[in-house]
DNA sequence: ATGGTAGGTGCCCTA
């Protein structure tokens, strides 16, 4: 079994980038993030034409969060975290069961900056996001959270930790919030997994960041200690932030983990 | 040399 995570930056624009992707690797479950669609502007037909269910969370013009996947989605549920910023609903919350396993994917508010509002409103997500992690975990025993959580967990997961000082992503505050999810019983899989490698999963588009190495590894997914036995593989594919013929790539690559 | 790119929406905002 393959499950995706993948920060797409706009469906829309991404569409025929995304199918051709899938086509090739063939996920059974494929965790969206950045769709930027309202619901019904979602393209449930195009992915049921290649075989697909989809379930969406959306607003437009900015977040929104998608499960996709061969097997129905099912319980869905929309929210459930802190959505919304000054009164604005944030859609950047789905969960649904596919195929037994408890799938969130998630959008972790950016934060801006340390001293901006939308920090504190980060550090409030992430802790209400934790507090429906604690239900799920009375309710389901097979739990994955995946999605772009804009935090960097370890310095080892940012290019240069020097260039960093001060930011977003990597500050205390975010590191404690993620730690205190995975204290409830969720491991980083491929941070445990992989122990030593350096495997970033976004960089700026700006000034060729891509080609000179200068990545982050903020997209995670995070497994309930009752799924990490199954997980036998967890990559990044960086084949997928290259132009290809299918068009332009995101600025996030997918993250890919195979179960048994 | 203190920049740049990409995607939304609509002539600026978000990442």
């Amino acid at each position: 079994m393959k499950i995706v995570s993948w920060n797409v930056n706009s469906l829309n624009a991404r569409l025929p980038f995304v199918l051709d992707w899938v086509a090739k690797h063939e996920p059974d479950v494929l965790c969206l993030q950045e769709t930027k669609l309202k619901d019904d502007d979602f393209p449930y037909q195009a992915f049921k034409d290649i075989g697909y269910n989809s379930v969406h969370f959306g607003q437009g013009r900015w977040n929104g969060v998608a499960i996709v996947s061969k097997a129905k989605g099912e319980d869905v549920v929309c929210g459930g975290v802190a959505e919304y910023f000054e009164g604005q609903l944030e859609a950047r919350h789905l969960a649904a069961t596919v195929e037994g396993i408890r799938v969130h994917s998630v959008y972790v508010p950016n934060g801006r900056s340390l001293e901006d509002a939308h920090f504190d409103y980060k550090l409030r997500w992430l802790g209400d996001l934790r507090s429906l992690l604690e239900k799920e975990c009375k309710l389901f025993d097979q739990i994955l959270v995946a999605g772009d959580f804009n935090i960097a967990p370890d310095d080892q997961d940012v290019w240069d930790p020097a260039a960093y000082v001060g930011c977003t992503h990597v500050s205390d505050d975010e590191r404690s919030a993620l730690k205190s999810i995975e204290d409830l019983g969720f491991v980083d899989v491929a941070r445990h997994l992989n122990p030593n490698d350096v495997q970033f999963s976004w960089w700026d588009y700006r000034g060729g960041a891509f080609h000179k190495g200068e990545g982050l590894r903020i997209d995670l997914a995070l497994v309930s200690n009752s799924l990490i036995s199954r997980v036998v593989s967890a990559r990044i594919d960086r084949d997928a932030r290259k132009v290809s013929k299918a068009g332009k790539p995101s600025d996030h690559a997918p993250l890919e983990l195979c179960l048994r």
